[in-house]
DNA sequence: AGCTTGTTTGACTTTGCGGTAAGATTGTTG
DNA sequence: CAACAATCTTACCGCAAAGTCAAACAAGCT
């Protein structure tokens, strides 16, 4: 995104060069923000508040971002990336149709509760101003497309039973996109332990009987 | 909520009465505001523009009720009605645990994307007020509470397989509460339709091989 | 040291919105 | 009609929060 000039120190791999420290500040500037954004909600959270979570002032922030609408829509760029990394690793993975779907299912979950994945806003799409809002739908539908042509590639291959593929897909989206309004890392669930219920629960909606 | 006199007129049953007239306004405010939370937002919808919706201006809404915040709270408190009329159905009409289950999940449906379950906001919880909040929260848990218990019923009479009562709740919320964001009442898919299809896939996901 | 570039701040402007006050309008009733 | 209550409006206040800007501070480089 921002293009800056580099000079490669000496000290290389021992300490985090300007640009390295630039991007680590930014990106922990945006993991705040998505913590807060998903807590209480976008135009519920202020940024003098996130910036006084990471121990600076409201016009520091403004030299990482350009504005507030930016980090939300990174935030959600970056939500999107853990599912496609989920379907990469299931396509490359499972074997038959079914295999690859309870993959998905598993590989995501497990992604979105790990650290990283604190990240995944998913909520408050609304909030992203139309030009965003149209970037980031479309690589949802392109997300959901390419899930419901594995539920069609898995009914062909007799995996699992017959099943409309866009339905199928929002029942199993929402069941895991609504998991931000519940989990807590610190609660008496892990991310594995979620991803091992929940697969298993959708494997048997869809296996053939 | 609000208390006032009644006189009856002579025109009964042919032309609404004040308190009826009263109520009749107040239910339409109530359902244009959740409209607008379910679309832009909680803090995003300025009463302005529920207002100018309705043909009115913004202190006349308050005439209605005493501020931003109650809306939302009777929004929650009515979207939540739905659910608790869907599990009493369903316990009454169900046999065994796992068709109360089905039904609890079609009725719930059915009545949500019905006209008057278009006030199913279901999101924006973190826009309540701590107090608010803890009252929706609470009932939200008692109606988790019931409906796992519902689960564990089912496990005895041997109507579904072995499953965790607490993450198949969220399995099943997740995948309806989610609905908000992406039914459209006049979309390809109607709400039986939907219901169908979502209760069918809870009962496979449940039922013992 | 002193110059230059990168980083952060305090102080400020602006805007939108929740909420209020006081009065106009309409309707009802004795 | 007169009086009173119900309903709605115009005009306004206060405040929080996004965003700006010039200046201060920090760090490397020569």
């Amino acid at each position: 995104m921002a293009q800056r000039g580099r000079k490669p120190s000496a000290w290389k791999n021992v300490a985090p060069s300007r640009d390295e420290l630039f991007a680590l500040k930014r990106t922990a500037l945006l993991r705040e923000a998505a913590r807060a954004f998903s807590a209480r909600g976008y135009h519920d959270t202020s940024l003098d508040d996130v910036a006084k979570t990471l121990g600076v002032t409201k016009p520091a922030l403004y030299y990482y971002v350009t504005n507030k609408q930016e980090i939300l829509f990174e935030c959600h760029m970056l939500a999107q990336d853990l599912g496609n990394v989920a379907y990469d690793y299931a396509v490359e993975h499972g074997k038959t149709g079914r295999e690859k779907i309870v993959l998905v299912c598993r590989r995501y979950i497990e992604l979105i509760t790990s650290e990283i994945g604190s990240c995944a806003v998913l909520s408050e799409f609304a909030a992203l101003e139309p030009k965003n809002r149209a970037v980031i739908a479309k690589r949802r539908d392109d997300f959901q497309k390419k899930f419901s042509e594995l539920i069609i590639e898995s009914v062909k291959d007799g995996s699992i039973r017959e099943a409309d593929p866009r339905m199928t897909v929002f029942f199993f989206m929402g069941a895991i996109n609504w998991m931000t309004q519940w989990f807590r890392p610190d609660g008496d669930m892990s991310g594995e332990g979620i991803a091992s219920v929940f697969s298993d629960l959708l494997e048997h909606a869809l296996k053939p009987q």
